[in-house]
RNA sequence: GGGCCCGUGGCGAAACUGGCAGACGCAGCGGACUUAAAAUCUGCGGCCGCGAGGCGUGUGGGUUCGAUUCCCACCGGGCCCACCA
């Protein structure tokens, strides 16, 4: 009780405790706050003080978070620990690094948050943003916060509502497969005095033409258009959606019900780059799977269009097919509900179609979904095949849909699944075409696939009996081109983005609307435009969209000049209303790559030196210029330029990275950036998840409600009942949801870092297992050890360099900074492990009474740490006298060589295998020849007695691997 | 229903191009130090077997001198799309 306390409070002075390393990480933070009130590493641009031309760049890029009320996952620190490796790494490699941060802080969920608590969203998000941003500085993450910025900034929405205002003010040119500028539409039309088509289904020339008119007709054009759209309307949001954003029915974000209605809303025309998007992901290094998902999203299908005539109309009924090799088993036809022919059929009287029409229209996504049974109306309509000649009734059902194709079918019961289960619900004919090898046709169920055409011959008309499908196929597309009748068409599963929401919580539109209707776009001069303060901005719940937004009357009702409509589109003092709309959270986060180069420029949207510089990948810049498009990926390659590293989770495959890159590829058409890609490389770190645990019957307990009371085996604390561990994603009803900010206060940031390094492959879903932490906190503990004496805290280090260790340590180098690239950090750590494992146990080694590490391979070792546990490497190279805290410790130093020498060896241990069994093992000369190899294993005791005496048929040597003797 | 990915000790995982399966860590067991515990150091550890040895990367087959790795079928788990003509 007297001297002990004493003795063991000296002795833990220096130890690297939790609490020591809460302290030295919190100092070495400290020190990152500058006089001017900045804070963290600075990246000048070219051009500003202290840029370095010399160096090679290297632009590496998280996802930005959503800053939500619940402060950082341990998801965040899982991806953002990798690039802040990576670009450590790439500092010391002698890079200009660019790693910035920031806020996607529009959006849904910071306003439902604010309904449900009563507090505006810019004071929670604004909150939020300063947790995270701490919670982030706390991990000691290399960012450089000089260029952050929060999408809900005006300086930066304000180049939000700029480049949509470009989309607005653009079109795509098909001949030219990119968006130009709308006045050279506009100019070209006045040239030729082009025929257009006006309200009414009729045409007038040019000069004809009304202003308004002529504004129509420009409309149609448009990239960002006003377009009459059937939407996906959740009531319960008070919003309508993107595709992308309802699934199963419901919506993303909340699980709710989500209809179908038509709405006038703004939209973007990303089906003009359907084919750009697929064929430019052939330039990009990204995963296969994402690749693979956004192709898929986009649905690209080659067949054709098909006119048939109907009766008693002079408009023909146009469908797209795939197989239009199957023209002759097409026996009726669909359109969908929405279809103008339905509304014609309805308007002469079909009661019964009206009544299904209406039914079927609103009918909500989850009972279509829910129930697939065939429903469909005659419309007492008759098409003509025009293969047959025969008349065919025209129906209408739900299973067509007026979004993909033309909204109509040529139904081929025979060969068609859908088709089959309609034609038997319905009683309609059905006709075998394709004859398809070991599939016959029985009547029973359609046969689909490819085959061999059969009953299609027409003497009339053209026969295609016989022909293979894909020949057929070929024929069926000349003949109806011949006729006048269809065309190779190529079709997309990609719809228009619709682009409006109706919720408070975002960026407005600089749009205004005339007494009239028209709308007008507010001069890019006038931007930002600025989301007005509401008091009341909760979304009206109805079966009706009613953006809250209207709400502020004041700010709605003004006049051109106020809005900053530019005179000579509309007088100053015209009376008009502005869009009530807002922009979908999306918007924000599909440029902010770029804010990045250049966040502080106020008179463009990025810099575009800096943007040239960042952006532009060197590598490959130079042969882009001649080289033809590549067909198929190859990351040897590729060159679509962008960021150089772009790490996230894979639920953004596709909305966000999609979305984009077609912002992106428009901004290169219209000449505002220098590459075709946003992002060259691409990476998704895998979902950090957690143990949860389950009852027979498969529900769920809470963790805090059960208890292990043997190894591995759990009950259910409250009922003795056996619950079985399983892995589950992180959730608050789960209890098994871990802060960030408990596991610092326990081990600390370095730690922390380790540990989600360690766990596994970065691309791997893995469990969280608060129990292993304690593996690398106890190897820091250890190096710490080796380096420094935890009583005096003096320097320990050897006199002189062990030649093994030093063996050791430049393979670690080597092994380290390889690793690093190939963003394997768990068997790096592993690497640092076995070497400080090495070092503190001395059996061995050349000298066993050394042991330990010199000054200088102390240092060696503490730069290849700092990129993973960068406030324990500095503390160290600081005790060693090798970093300080003003020059930012191993900031500005470099990466440790290693001699290549070092990494062979002289000898190599080889197993001998008999039959592929290991019968011996034998140290030989690395350099040895296979034969001289073979003689020596030949001679081996152990060798000659597993070989018995057998003839030896075969043996093969693998240099420096192994060897197997054939007997 | 369609497509894609993944199955390695009690657990997280390693394994270059087909070449010694289980590096490294956790948990476990034993030893040293300690009055004791913690911490630390240290030994063991896929399974069966006293042992020699045999069997082992979800299961069954195939290719190969040799398969966790390549091919086929099946079982199990996950993700995505889903009446897309």
């Amino acid at each position: 009780m007297s001297a002990q306390p004493t003795q063991e409070a000296s002795e833990i002075q220096h130890r690297y405790t939790a609490a020591y390393a809460n302290a030295v990480e919190e100092k070495w933070q400290a020190s990152l706050a500058h006089a001017d009130g900045g804070y963290g590493h600075h990246q000048p641009n070219p051009g500003e003080p202290g840029f370095d031309a010399s160096k090679p760049k290297f632009y590496c890029l998280d996802m930005f978070p959503y800053p939500s009320g619940a402060g950082l996952h341990v998801g965040h620190p899982e991806g953002y620990t990798a690039t802040d490796i990576i670009c450590r790494y790439k500092k010391l490699k002698g890079f200009n690094v660019l790693h910035p941060m920031g806020w996607d802080a529009f959006g849904l969920p910071a306003e439902q948050y604010a309904i449900q608590t009563g507090v505006h969203p810019e004071v929670t998000t604004k909150k939020a943003i300063d947790n995270f941003r701490r919670q982030l500085r706390r991990f000691g993450f290399m960012y450089d916060w000089s260029r952050e910025f929060a999408t809900i900034d005006p300086d930066y929405y304000r180049w939000t509502q700029w480049i949509w205002l470009q989309a607005y003010s653009s079109w795509f040119d098909p001949s030219a497969k990119a968006a130009r500028p709308i006045a050279e539409l506009e100019a070209r039309l006045a040239r030729e005095d082009a025929e257009i088509a006006v309200e009414g289904g009729t045409t007038k020339r040019w000069s004809a033409a009304s202003r308004r008119e002529r504004q129509a007709h420009l409309d149609t054009f448009r990239l960002a258009y006003l377009g009459e759209q059937t939407v996906n309307w959740c009531p319960k949001l008070g919003t309508v959606l993107a595709n992308e954003e309802v699934i199963d029915g419901r919506s993303e974000r909340g699980g709710f019900p989500v209809l179908r209605m038509p709405l006038k809303q703004w939209m973007f025309r990303i089906t003009a780059y359907a084919d750009r998007l697929l064929a430019d992901l052939a330039l990009v290094d990204w995963p296969e799977m994402t690749r693979t998902l956004q192709t898929e999203w986009i649905g690209r299908s080659e067949g054709a269009e098909i006119r048939f005539a109907v009766e008693g109309s002079d408009e023909a009924l146009t469908v797209f097919t795939t197989r239009p090799d199957t023209l002759f088993g097409a026996t009726y036809m669909v359109v969908a509900p929405e279809h103008p022919l339905v509304a014609a059929a309805i308007a002469r009287g079909n009661g019964a179609l009206a009544e299904y029409a209406s039914w079927a229209k609103n009918r909500s996504d989850i009972d279509r979904q829910a129930s697939k049974e065939k429903t469909g109306c005659a419309t007492g309509l008759f098409a003509i095949n025009p293969a047959t000649g025969a008349r065919i009734p025209v129906w209408t059902a739900d299973y067509v849909l007026m979004g993909y194709g033309t909204g109509a079918i040529m139904a081929v019961p025979a060969h068609d699944e859908r088709d089959f289960e309609f034609a038997k619900a319905f009683d309609l004919p059905i006709v075998q075409v394709v004859e398809i090898e070991g599939t016959p046709f029985t009547g029973e169920a359609a046969t689909a696939g490819e085959g061999r055409a059969v009953h299609s011959a027409n003497p009339a008309t053209l026969s295609i009996d016989g022909l293979a499908t894909a020949d057929a196929k070929k024929s069926v597309i000349a003949w109806l081109e011949r006729q006048g009748i269809g065309a190779l068409r190529v079709n997309y599963r990609l719809r228009d983005w619709l682009f409006s929401r109706q919720r408070y919580w975002g960026e407005p539109f600089p749009i205004v609307y005339d007494a009239e209707g028209n709308h007008h776009p507010v001069s890019a001069a006038s931007l930002p435009l600025v989301l007005p303060p509401l008091a009341d901005y909760s979304p009206v719940e109805s079966d009706s969209p009613q953006p809250p937004l209207a709400k502020a009357r004041e700010w709605t009702h003004t006049t051109a000049g106020a809005a900053g409509v530019d005179p000579a589109v509309l007088a100053p003092d015209t009376p008009v209303v502005r869009e009530t709309n807002t922009m979908p959270g999306w918007a924000g986060s599909c440029w902010y790559y770029l804010r990045y180069c250049s966040p502080k420029d106020a008179s463009r949207f990025v810099t575009p030196e800096a943007e040239r510089y960042w952006m532009l990948s060197r590598r490959k810049s130079a042969d882009t210029a001649g080289a033809a498009a590549p067909t198929a990926y190859d990351p040897a390659t590729c060159h679509a330029g962008g960021v150089d590293l772009y790490v996230g989770g894979s639920e953004h495959a596709v909305l966000h990275l999609l979305y984009a890159r077609f912002w992106h590829k428009m901004l290169f058409d219209l000449g505002h950036v220098s590459t075709p890609e946003p992002m060259g490389k691409l990476f998704h770190q895998g979902l950090i998840t957690s143990y949860a645990f389950q009852r027979a019957d498969k529900s769920l307990v809470p963790t805090d409600q059960v208890s292990e009371v043997a190894e591995g085996e759990f009950v259910e604390t409250a009922t003795g009942q056996k619950v079985v561990q399983i892995v589950a994603k992180m959730s608050k009803s789960l209890k098994n949801v871990v802060n960030p900010d408990d596991v610092i206060a326990e081990y600390g940031a370095d730690t922390f870092r380790l540990y989600e390094m360690y766990m596994g492959p970065l691309e791997a879903s893995k469990p969280w297992n608060t129990r292993d932490i304690v593996g690398v906190f106890r190897f820091l503990q250890r190096a710490w050890r080796l380096a420094v004496d935890e009583r005096t805290g003096a320097v320990l280090a050897a006199a002189t360099p062990d030649p093994k260790l030093e063996k050791l340590l430049h393979r670690t180098i080597h092994k380290v900074g390889e690793d690093i690239e190939k963003l394997s950090f768990n068997t790096a750590i592993a690497a640092m492990i076995e070497l400080v494992n090495a070092a503190t146990r001395p059996m061995g080694l050349a000298d066993p009474s050394q042991g330990g590490l010199t000054r200088d391979q102390l240092e060696r070792f503490a730069r290849i740490l700092w990129p993973f546990a960068p406030h324990f490497a500095d503390e160290l190279g600081a005790r060693l006298g090798v970093c300080s805290m003003e020059q930012g410790g191993f900031h500005g130093g470099s990466w440790p060589s290693h001699d290549p020498a070092m990494l062979v060896d002289d000898e190599v241990e080889m197993p001998v295998q008999v039959q592929g069994k290991i019968k011996a093992r034998l140290m030989v000369p690395a350099k040895a020849a296979a034969a001289e190899v073979e003689a020596l294993v030949l001679a081996h005791a152990d060798v000659v007695a597993a070989i018995a005496g057998r003839p030896v048929k075969k043996v093969v040597v693998v240099p420096g691997r192994m060897v197997n003797i054939v007997v």
